[in-house]
DNA sequence: GGAAGGACTTGCGAGCACTCTT
DNA sequence: AAGAGTGCTCGCAAGTCCTTCC
């Protein structure tokens, strides 16, 4: 591997001002999508019954369509509208004369043409799977790494997005709008100027190259549906990002020491004459009291419809004066981030109660709840309160706070590995349940749980079994209690597995893991109960996690 | 001061790869 | 050896929050 530009950074990137700052940065730029490969000729498309031949690019269109046919999108109205609207645009005149409804068109051939592949592909022998893991690990190697100030560092996502038909989460207006190719034209490279600039594929040339070194990016380019930019940037596991992590936490164990004063702040406040911060009060006390997310504005009509904490609406909350005799109960029902929705009735201090009636006097359902509050008001705010607060700092302070105390309430040190697995796993779950970290049910859950409670049962048997044979054969005894005791370890763990997959069938732990836990906290844990590291975190986490690893002993306090 | 743009984190699910069972 | 079940990786959408521009 070359290491050129170590030793000479004279003429590196200089800025001044605070940010990123490095000195050198040296890629391969991104690997590009593979190009569209026309269908053989018997596959073909039909129009009113009729085969039509479509011209490349329109063919191309439609075979992003007819992949997904038997995807649930393709039901639906909007999906096919804005599909159909699209791929008309890219049409040849002569075509969109044609092909005016896409009811009359049939793309049945072209949808089993792709499954075949698709299963020819799954059935290839041993060497040519090999052959291709090869390949890729070859491009892997070539463009997934750069030079970061004399490190080799792994890229997060080197490849640019191939095109495709745009699948939004939820009601998404946008759902089926054509995502087009990205080209070398189309991308910024950033690099610094001593560096090799990475040659863009042959023919073509890079929109621009620049060497920004206050920025972490090493590629963008603006995508064609919202009109953002996507950025290639470094893996988790790299330095730069490792320290970004670490100063997040560091963020959040600083409000540690202030959350108290700042929540007597906010106690106080919901009693203010400003109505401005009666709301801004009440909002912070959902922030901190149930993690919900700042909520930002969103342009209507470009995104799906979902909010959270400042952009709540008086149709997203019912307040219960009582409610299975619990007083001051507020419901709440609205989609969150990725249309997950947030369902939960939450007993609240008096004075709140009485804000949130207050707030939605004289108001309809699709009023603001916070009409004199936004995210940019809030996290003013917090920033005066603390150096670097803002709304999200809350939840990650919240889920790793909840983590370290549930740890020490769970965990018994006189337990096997096992049981203290499940207290870790429970520890997990108390903090993804605050931060309605949802999955859907796994399809096979219902038969691998039943494959669980018959070994169980099985289990149990053998067990039964042994204690007779116990009573029987009074000679041999260490043997068979031996023996005994084997079978009963195994039946308390079976018992524990099948707990914890019963308590996690919709709960994914996986967020709050890798974005919300100090990993110190569970690092700590580890060392302190003797518990393996592996058995908590699998290799790409350590690797994420490799600065907590190294850096937190086992009286680590967040 | 507010809209738009930009950079970065967070989030879920699909599909692949690996393991375990038969 | 094959098939099922599970864990892990990747893709990329969707958030947050900061900066820039007028």
């Amino acid at each position: 591997m070359k290491q050129q530009g170590i030793d000479d950074l004279s003429n590196a990137c200089e800025k001044t001002d605070d940010g990123v700052k490095w000195k050198q940065l040296e890629h391969k730029g991104p690997y590009f999508a593979p190009l569209y490969e026309p269908l053989p000729d018997d596959v073909k498309f039909y129009y009113d019954g009729k085969p039509m031949k479509l011209n490349v690019a329109t063919e191309e269109i439609a075979t992003f369509y007819a992949k997904m046919l038997d995807h649930e999108y393709t039901t639906k109205e909007i999906f096919q509208n804005n599909f159909f609207y699209d791929w008309r645009k890219e049409m040849t005149s002569e075509e969109r004369k044609k092909i005016k409804h896409l009811e009359k068109c049939d793309f049945k051939e072209m949808h089993k043409y792709f499954v075949d592949k698709n299963e020819a592909r799954k059935a290839l022998p041993k060497e040519e799977k090999q052959k291709l893991k090869e390949e890729a690990d070859k491009i892997q190697e070539e463009y997934g790494y750069c030079i970061l100030d004399g490190h080799r560092e792994k890229i997060g996502n080197f490849k640019t997005e191939p095109p495709g038909l745009f699948r939004g989460r939820g009601d998404h207006p946008k759902m089926g709008m054509l995502k087009k190719r990205i080209m070398p034209e189309d991308v910024i490279i950033n690099c610094s100027k001593d560096s090799q600039t990475p040659e863009p594929p042959s023919g073509h040339k890079w929109k621009e190259v620049r060497c920004d070194n206050t920025v972490t990016w090493l590629a963008s380019w603006t995508e064609n549906i919202q009109n953002s930019i996507k950025y290639i940037m470094l893996n988790p596991s790299s330095k730069l990002k490792g320290e970004k992590d670490w100063q997040k936490y560091e963020v959040a164990r600083r409000l540690k020491g202030v959350v108290n004063k700042i929540r007597s702040q906010y106690r106080a406040d919901w009693k203010s004459r400003e109505m401005k911060k009666r709301q801004r009060s009440v909002a912070l006390y959902f922030i901190d009291k149930l993690a919900l997310r700042a909520g930002n504005e969103k342009e209507e009509g470009e995104t799906a419809d979902t909010v959270g904490c400042c952009s709540l609406r008086v149709e997203h909350i019912k307040l219960h004066p009582e409610l299975d005799g619990q007083e001051h109960v507020v419901e709440f029902d609205f989609l969150g981030k990725d249309s997950i929705r947030y369902y939960n009735k939450v007993p609240v201090e008096k004075p709140v109660f009485k804000n949130l009636q207050l707030f939605m006097e004289n108001k309809d359902p699709g009023d603001d709840l916070f009409d004199r509050l936004n995210t940019t008001v809030l996290n003013k705010h917090l920033q005066d309160l603390m150096d670097g607060l803002t709304a999200k700092v809350f939840r990650t302070y919240n889920a790793s706070i909840t983590l370290q105390e549930q740890l020490k309430a769970l965990t018994d040190a006189e337990d096997n590995v096992a049981a203290k697995l499940l207290s870790y796993n429970r520890a997990n779950r108390a903090v993804a349940i605050l931060c309605n970290h949802q999955r859907a049910t796994p399809k096979s859950f219902e038969k691998s749980m039943q494959n669980l409670q018959a070994k169980i049962d099985a289990k149990k048997e053998q067990l039964g079994e042994a204690q007779m044979e116990l009573k029987r054969a009074k000679a041999d005894l260490k043997a068979k209690k031996d023996s005994l005791l084997a079978e009963g370890k195994q039946l308390l763990k079976l018992n524990v597995q099948a707990t914890d997959k019963e308590e996690n069938k919709q709960i994914a732990l996986g967020t709050s893991k890798l974005n919300y836990l100090d990993p110190r906290i569970s690092v700590a844990w580890c060392k302190k109960f003797g518990v393996p590291i592996e058995k908590i975190y699998n290799k790409t986490q350590r690797e994420k996690f490799a600065w907590a690893i190294d850096m937190a002993d086992e009286d680590f306090e967040f």
